[in-house]
DNA sequence: CAAAATATTGCAATCGATAGCACAAAACAG
DNA sequence: CTGTTTTGTGCTATCGATTGCAATATTTTG
């Protein structure tokens, strides 16, 4: 089934005027007479006229569409993203194709194949597996409006957006720290990821202020980012399983906190007594899961208008841009009881 | 900025060829030499030349791209849905477009009018304003295929999928009144949205076997789906200051669930002891919560993977559908503390 | 009142890809 | 060695909308 839609064509043929005076009618070209102008309107809106897009990007060249590829949509913090995004796109006239990787990366380069024909930019949150940044770059270097954001890197320029990281695996390491934890695990993506690293730095940097020695098999990393339940199962039987445990835990994932939250319950662990908990999370109820969940909040929303804004500014800038900005956001921290001072 | 990219015009330049040559050496045409289409597939591959959709869409009179239509992408039952509409569209091919109604009318037309120029088929669950049906006839009667799901409407014809929402709340209700409660309010969307009325009916239907008489003051509806935690806060006033306040809540929506849930929690009114709480959410730890949260799940992500699987197909039926399914899934039940019998 | 200026409108090319048809060269038949 | 078929390629119109330029009609000016 095809759907049929009214044309300009279809429009002059009616009002016997040519297509280019009922195009430029409804754009309100001065060239027009009132009275010629107010007959086209009418009838075009009698039938409801709409443009065809294929049409008009072809001519235009540019497609009024922004692709965003992020890991996964069913993850609130990207699904927080998005509305930002969307809120912003929306509002300037732009839509928004969404591609998801599942922290692949043959699933980032292919998307990111995909869009590059149908976008006029792209907001690019990295996947946990990506080494390789030659798949972007060469869009880049076709002139491709690219904005980073949340997992962004230091290997190519473009605007970038993302939260203080550094700041919020401090506080909430020192946090811990200040509960009377010292055997503190980290748990990751990747470290390929720059978000990750630097959290990593926010970790040693608190461990290393209290003297605190640091532990390699207390370093863990996701390869696919926690995205499965397994994964971080094997992960955290992994630290279990140490002659000398860590009593919390600092996980820098939304979904693998959520899945070491699963596992303490799973295993009947008890929280923050057996096993302390503290993640970066942009889930909405945290504060009654029993017992409550510390988390380091992202400013996801905003993290996506920003990134939005930037990117239409850079599409619709005149001259290339050669300046980029770096918009850091800070996250916040809520302590609760899973990270509370054990009582044991 | 602009992006620049390859077009057939190029390789045929520099091939010495003709664009038409160029063209049908790519898509493996039996009219080119085998010689010609190595040379032509080796060159566009080695400058990566990617067809330019817009060209394609105009010509073929198709976008390849579905367009979805749903309340709110932050929001756990509609961002799985999508990730079942983006799974199946993907394999076969398709993009999508999302577009977010906030359960508003207007934003609801003016989604569905702009999609339309735009979308080969789309995927509608109706917003909770929606009264009228006359902006998606129209599109239904100029041949565009149409899938409903989540929410449909009886009014108009085309492939629908949803819950078993009549048994969803009759399991829900019934179990509640196992466990002793008989003053059940009911909280729900504007009832002009047929899940709603089938989960009403599943309601009034587990009351009236159980002889409980049915009370208009315990029933309640928001009016803009519950999005915004005021309007479930007034909602939830009116219900307790009755002279006779209900021991039970039955909610019908994802977001007054959640909001149900934080409002009892604010005012220190137990779950279930001076509130039983059960709703439909799908939301991912609601059984770590404290108390645990009674539950109706939908097959969320199912629901989005046959939604789509119709509509691709009706897409690409040579001949115009006149036979509709309406594929109905079952919601599973999962009862816990926020519904347990009450010790007082 | 003729010439010039202005106001309206239409023609045709264009964006990138496709496809019907025409055409030339090579292969084959008689 | 001419006439027909086969094979490979190019020309051109097309999809829907835009836009530079040409063309006509109308008004103004000297």
């Amino acid at each position: 089934m095809k759907f049929e839609s009214v044309t300009i064509k279809d429009i002059a043929k009616v009002l016997h005027l040519s297509t280019s005076t009922v195009s430029r009618a409804l754009r309100d070209s001065y060239e027009i007479s009132e009275e010629t102008k107010k007959l086209v309107v009418a009838y075009a809106k009698s039938v409801n006229y709409r443009p065809n897009p294929s049409a008009l990007n072809l001519k235009k060249r540019r497609s009024r569409t922004l692709g965003i590829t992020i890991s996964e949509i069913a993850n609130s913090f990207f699904s927080q993203i998005i509305a930002g995004v969307e809120s912003v796109a929306k509002e300037k006239g732009y839509n928004v194709i969404i591609s998801q990787t599942f922290e692949n990366f043959e699933r980032e380069q292919e998307a990111v194949r995909n869009l590059s024909q149908s976008v006029d930019g792209m907001l690019i949150s990295l996947s946990s597996e990506t080494k390789s940044m030659e798949h972007i770059q060469q869009l880049l270097d076709r002139g491709m409006p690219i904005v980073f954001f949340d997992r962004i890197t230091k290997t190519v320029e473009g605007h970038k957006v993302r939260s203080n990281n550094f700041k919020g695996a401090f506080d909430a390491t020192q946090h811990l720290i200040d509960n009377g934890y010292k055997k503190i695990a980290f748990i990751g993506n990747p470290d390929n990821l720059a978000i990750i690293k630097e959290r990593k730095r926010g970790y040693d940097e608190a461990l290393e202020q209290h003297q605190i020695t640091h532990r390699q098999d207390y370093i863990k990393y996701c390869q696919h980012g926690g995205l499965s339940f397994e994964e971080v199962e094997h992960v955290m039987d992994e630290l279990l399983q140490l002659s000398d445990p860590p009593e919390a835990i600092l996980s820098c994932a939304d979904k693998i906190t959520t899945n070491c939250y699963r596992y303490l319950s799973k295993h009947a662990i008890k929280i923050p007594d057996q096993m302390a908990l503290i993640g970066f999370s942009n889930l909405d109820l945290t504060e009654f899961l029993n017992p409550s969940l510390s988390i380091i909040q992202q400013k996801a929303e905003v993290m996506g208008t920003q990134a939005a804004e930037l990117l239409i500014q850079q599409i619709e800038s005149k001259r290339p841009v050669v300046e980029y900005s770096e918009i850091v956001l800070e996250p916040e921290f809520f302590a609760r009881d899973s990270s509370a001072p054990s009582h044991q």
